[in-house]
DNA sequence: ACCTGAACACCGTTCAAGT
DNA sequence: ACCTGAACACCGTTCAAGT
């Protein structure tokens, strides 16, 4: 019940917001509204659009650090299981609508393209880790790495017409890359 | 010295702002001021931008179908010549700007997503079919050739802080792959 | 410190009127 | 058949004023 309103509380409601009704929906009335506060409101908390559109994505790119980070640290976990986790939470339809939009966003707002970019890298790095461990040699690791992350991409992009893939299709298909 | 203009200007008009300014830059406003002619002009020749938009990206789809025939009708280009050619034209800057902008549509306009739905299923046909040639069984070449496919829609978004394969990468990789 | 409310600029869309 | 020009609605942004 507190009529005041912090920068989380506006993440928060554009994370709402994008499950809910997707990338369409996320302007400031709308906002806004679904807040129960006025447009000029807004500004004090950010400066434009695009700032709250980078705070959503750090907000992103942060949980998907904390992901890999836990899939890494669960040191009994082989390099297959690791690869296996990270593919199966692009299968996850909440996280991947949140992150299509952001990946929309950054398409024409530079400060969200590069927190992308980002989380690209830290991913890019865990995978290329995985198959190092699994006997390949680190140009053959980091071509393949290469590969399986621009599909991954390529498939939270999800405007594709191809079939989604299934949990036993990803098996299927990590036991032909390793 | 037409003065007047037929829908083919209009796409032209708006493939060139595309290629010049980017997605930021295809406005009413901005093609209008392009082609030398006042707003209300463009509603003679589409109900909305939106049909711009699916005219634009309809001619691209044919384009890629185009060059997909081509690919195949060398008879004489083996199978692994057609996915190198397939993937090289990934990387021609010129074509993938617009590819990015018409995904970029396709994301909140969904005639814009039917079409490109359907270049990407011809893509996905002309793969798996190549790999089938290579001695792929049915259910590996579906599996691999939707990796395949999906790592260039992630690659052609382009967003990625990844680095872009070189042209030796990408036989390094079908070296890996069939 | 946080919010309101009015104002402005910009852009997509409509339409009556012109040639 | 194709275009102009004025009008309207909508949305991002600013800012002085309120509590």
């Amino acid at each position: 019940m507190t009529s005041r309103l912090s920068a989380t509380d506006w993440t928060d409601g554009a994370l709402d917001l994008l499950r809910i009704e997707g990338v369409a929906a996320l302007g400031i009335n709308r906002l806004c509204e679904h807040l129960g506060v006025t447009r000029g409101s807004f500004y004090w908390h950010f400066a434009d659009l695009g700032a709250l559109k980078e705070a959503v994505t750090e907000r992103w790119c942060a949980d998907t650090r904390t992901a890999l980070e836990s899939f890494a640290s669960l040191d009994r976990l082989p390099p297959v299981e690791r690869l296996r986790a990270m593919t199966l939470r692009l299968l996850d339809e909440d996280s991947a609508s949140v992150e299509r939009a952001l990946r929309a966003w950054a398409r024409t707002d530079e400060r969200v393209a590069g927190v992308v970019a980002e989380a690209d890298l830290a991913v890019f790095g865990s995978v290329q880790g995985a198959l190092v461990e699994l006997g390949r040699g680190p140009e053959e690791a980091r071509v393949l790495a290469g590969l399986l992350v621009y599909a991954g991409i390529g498939f939270a992009h999800g405007e594709a017409g191809l079939p989604r893939p299934t949990v036993a299709e990803v098996d299927r298909l990590l036991g032909l890359i390793v």
